[in-house]
Formats: C-alpha cells, structure tokens, sequence
RNA sequence: CGGGGUGUGGCGCAGCCCGGUAGCGCGCCUCGUUCGGGACGAGGAGGUCGUGGGUUCAAAUCCCGCCACCCCGACCA
C-alpha cells in the first residue's frame, strides 16, 4: 500500500516513481511503455478533462470522435507530418490469429490487410480526410471540432505519464476561411491551455513559439507553453498548432468563398494530454508525497473520526457524518474515512502522500468543544477551527491553498530563470538546471550546437511582455550574431 | 538501437560468489488488546524461483540460449 516516499533531493526520477505510484495515480503495465491508470489517477484525469472540456466548449468547440485506426497511406499525404512521426507508428497489419499445428498462437498469414493500419499517433490526417467531405462553402467555415481519444506513439524511451506509449489526451481541430482567423483560433487556445494551467493547476507557465526545429510535424507555426519543473528541467505543458493549408492541401480540402472563387481551407491543431498529470506532480509534489491543487483534487477535504470506545465511536461517527453531508451539500469534494481497518496516524499519512489539500479530524476531544482540528496539506499547519461556518472557512483554506501553491511554484521559476550573456556561463547554468534567457540568433546552426554541446534546447521564444529580459536586442554569445531577442533555453523532458 | 541493471508468494527484497529442495519485511486471513501521526501479540494462508536447454545423485544457485521489464543516452506530448 502507500510506501514512504524517498527523499527528492537524492534523486528525483526515482521520486517522482515513488510519487506516482505510492498515491496511485499510475503503474506500470505488462506492455512496454504503457500504463494502468487506477481510479485514484483517473479522478484526476477526470477533473482536468472536465475543466478544460469546460473551456474548450465556452470558446464555441464541440466534442466529436475519429477512429483509432488510419489508413496508411492517409498518412504519407503530408509530407513533413509522415517525416515526423513514421519512425513511431504501431501498425496493424492482420485481422486474425490461429491456433497453429505445434498448438502456439499466431497470426494467420491468410488475414493480412490489404493496406496496413496505422494507429493514431495523432489524428490530423483522418480529420482533414473527413473535412474535404464536410466543407464545400465558407458557411461551412470555421469546424471548430475536439476529441478525447487515446493516441499511440511507439516512443524509444517511456516515463509514466511524461512519455507512454499510448496517452490519453484531447486534439481540437479546426478549419477557417482565412489565415488570420485560424492564427487567432491557435492563439485563443493557447491561452485556453495557459489558462487551465495557472488558473487549475497553479502552474505557472511561459507562452511563446516553437523554433523550426522543435515545431509539430506539418505545421506552419507550433506556439507552446512551457513550464519549470522542481529538477530544473522544462516540460512542455501544451501545443496550439497554426497548420496553415498544409493538410488542406494534402487532403484536397477546399471551399468556395463569397467570390465564388475555390480556396484551400486553413487549419489548425491543439493538444494536451495526461502528461499534464507528471506535471502537477513534478510542479508541486513534496518529500512527503503528492500535492494537488483544490481546484482538480479529486477530494478537496478528508475527514479521520478519532475515537476509542464504542460510545465515542458512535458519537464522533454521528458527528463525522453530519458534517460531511453538510460540506458535500455545500459543494466540497469531501470524504469521510470510517475504514475500522486503519488508524487515524496511518490515513493522516496516507492523504499526505496522495496530496488531498485539507484533513480534519474530529476526535471527542474536538467534540466536546465544538470544533475540528484543520491541517494543511501544502504547509503542514494545524488549526482547530469551529463547525459554525465551516464549509465557508473550508472553502478560503481551499482557495488559500490554492493561490499558494501558485505563489510557490512561480517563485521557485523566478528563482530558476537567469539571464546570461556568456556562453561558458550558460553551459555552467544549464548543468545547474532552469531556464535561462540568452540572445539567439536565430538560426537553426546555433540552435542545434547549443543542444549538441549542452544537451538543451530552445523552449520557446517567448511572447512580448512574457519574460522579463528577453524582448531587448543583443549578440548571439555562441555564433556572436545579432540576434533580436533572447531566448528561453532549457533541459528538457 | 548502444550502455547498465533486474526478473524469487500481492508489493519490496535477501539467498546465487562457495549447488543439498526457499527466507525476510510489508500486505492478506483468524482471535484478542488497541485507536489524537504509518499499533501490538498469538496463530495462519500463500511461491512451477521469467523461460528453454545443458552439467550434476541433486540447480533459485553453475553453463548456454531466449524473453520481458526498468534505468542512462539518441527520438519525442
């Protein structure tokens, strides 16, 4: 059951492991690269996909759903994107096993597909077949469609949550008469994405562009954003594709507009997937265990009844009751814990490692007075505080809590973004992890020696008024060209 | 794909070097005492030691092959 975590410091991959699995947000599976996702970790999930669901809905989306299987040669219509994601594609190419004579199971060589299945990896090419058929006129314009899928991508190397095989994620995907509108609907969603996460996840994270050299496979321009992770690697938490008529073109997707002239559609794409879980976990999690923010914790509150004899049970159990049903009436997530199995010192703990944000206990001596012992996951404070009131005294250390995981992980960035303007002191910085800000010179020659001899790379060129310290010209301290801007560099998972 | 590591009750591991028929902690079951920060005692259940072959009177242990997974790189949400 819960197993005590490793202290972070010594080293953070394996804490991270011992965090995902000890709160059960994940584990392994028997197939490489993939992974069990248990309630515990679904409820997350759940609690992301809805509010983000929310979001996608209020800026004009709706919900639809494309097969898992694609036909191969959808993908090789659009070059770059079949460049791109070819190397990791699972493919299916037969329909049926048999029992073979030596009674081993095989395929049967007689059920091969005339032409293979590939499964998504993602699903652009699928989509823009469909909307060559759906988009005739620009009243057809824009499809502003999304889906919750599962995608699978045969990467080389896995890491729960951050890199599996198979993820769950969401994709919009939209189609726009003009460039600038589909421009406009790639930014709208990159602050939707932004949003959700510092709003959500009080994480806070940096908007910007992608370099060539890091943009999605067949688009025109990938912005991101990206955040700091406790080891002082970057993750990036979110991409909002401008495809421009790239896939138009290879899917023949065209309409007539208000000149009765044929025009190819423009697109774009946007995703974020259960990654976003590792980063929750990586951006606030403790020596002690996971930390969630009270706005996606599955429980919001825990409550642990102490007693000892059976008069006390019944009354604290009564009392316990009462109030759970008064907070869930109010609206909060809370749990009451009655399990006879297990001792209040053992659920204490077991909440801390799964990150739930405030714990009351009622025990007789709480009773007696009239009120309820209140801790803090995040800072460890204890309180006594009492029943009049409570739902409402709840919900401020909620949105406390809340707004101070926010603070904390946005000073912990701040402390962990430098400027630098000498490339020797840049390499020293990168080994000491964080983002560092340095001027580029915008070439991909720079961009790849720099990852070549540091092993980081550029995260995103930050948006104006994102990052301090970037938007003023200067020299490129690797090629020593001119560069307008400084760039936000980093280590990256 | 290169480098490293690991496969032994549900979980985490020891045993392997030096062969003798499998052990520890946690968890699980029963009973009792407990219960305000991961309780304790007594009794109990549970294992083809990843897999195929070889050596041997005898293999978790030695030899050869295979498979799987994990970690570190290259690639990536």
């Amino acid at each position: 059951m819960a197993e005590k975590i490793t202290p972070r410091a010594e080293d953070y991959a394996q804490w991270y492991v011992d965090v995902v699995r000890a709160a059960h947000l994940a584990d392994y599976s028997p197939v490489r690269g993939s992974m069990i996702i248990p309630p515990n970790g679904y409820a997350l999930w759940e609690n992301m996909r809805d509010a983000l669901d929310a979001m996608f809905k209020a800026t004009g989306h709706r919900n639809a759903y494309f097969p898992l299987f694609i036909p191969q040669s959808f993908l090789a219509r659009e070059a770059e994107h079949v460049e791109g994601f070819a190397k990791e594609c699972a493919v299916v190419t037969h329909h049926r096993l048999m029992v073979r004579d030596d009674g081993s199971l095989g395929v049967d060589p007689e059920s091969e597909l005339e032409e293979p299945l590939v499964v998504r990896p993602t699903s652009e090419t699928i989509i823009w077949d469909t909307y060559s058929r759906w988009i005739q006129s620009w009243r057809d314009l824009p499809i502003l469609i999304n889906q919750w899928a599962n995608v699978v991508r045969w990467e080389m190397r896995t890491r729960l949550f951050l890199r599996t095989a198979e993820f769950l994620w969401q994709e919009g995907h939209t189609a726009h008469a003009t460039a600038e509108e589909a421009v406009e609907e790639t930014r709208r969603m990159l602050d939707v994405y932004a949003t959700f996460a510092e709003e959500w996840m009080a994480m806070p994270v940096i908007r910007g562009v992608k370099t060539p050299a890091e943009r999605f496979a067949g688009a025109v321009d990938t912005y991101c954003i990206e955040a700091l992770m406790q080891d002082g690697k970057a993750l990036q938490a979110g991409t909002s594709h401008f495809l421009g008529q790239n896939f138009a073109k290879a899917f023949d997707c065209v309409f007539q507009n208000q000149n009765n002239e044929q025009e190819y559609v423009w697109a774009t794409s946007w995703g974020v997937s259960t990654r976003l879980v590792g980063a929750l976990v990586m951006t606030h999690g403790d020596d002690r265990g996971l930390v969630l923010p009270p706005k996606l914790a599955p429980t919001q509150v825990a409550l642990v009844p102490i007693y000892r004899k059976d008069e006390e049970r019944e009354a604290v159990l009564e009392a316990a009751g009462r109030i759970e049903r008064d907070l869930a009436a109010a609206g909060l997530r809370v749990h009451l814990d009655a399990r006879e199995q297990y001792r209040p010192g053992w659920k204490f703990n077991e909440y801390e490692v799964q990150g739930v944000p405030l714990r009351l206990a009622l025990g007789p001596r709480d009773l007696a007075d009239g009120v309820v012992e209140l801790a803090r996951r995040d800072t460890g404070e204890k309180e006594r505080v009492g029943l009049d009131g409570l739902a409402e005294t709840l919900r401020r250390r909620l949105d406390a809590v809340q707004q101070a995981l926010y603070d904390r992980a946005l000073a912990f960035r701040r402390a962990n973004t430098h400027v630098v303007d000498d490339y020797g002191r840049f390499q020293e910085q990168i080994e000491a992890g964080g983002f560092v800000l340095m001027h580029w010179d915008g070439t991909a020659e720079t961009e790849a020696r720099v990852k070549e001899e540091t092993k980081a790379t550029v995260r995103c060129i930050p948006f104006p008024g994102q990052l301090e310290g970037t938007e003023e010209a200067g020299t490129d301290p690797v090629s020593g060209q001119p560069a307008e801007r400084r760039v936000v560099y980093a280590r990256a998972y």
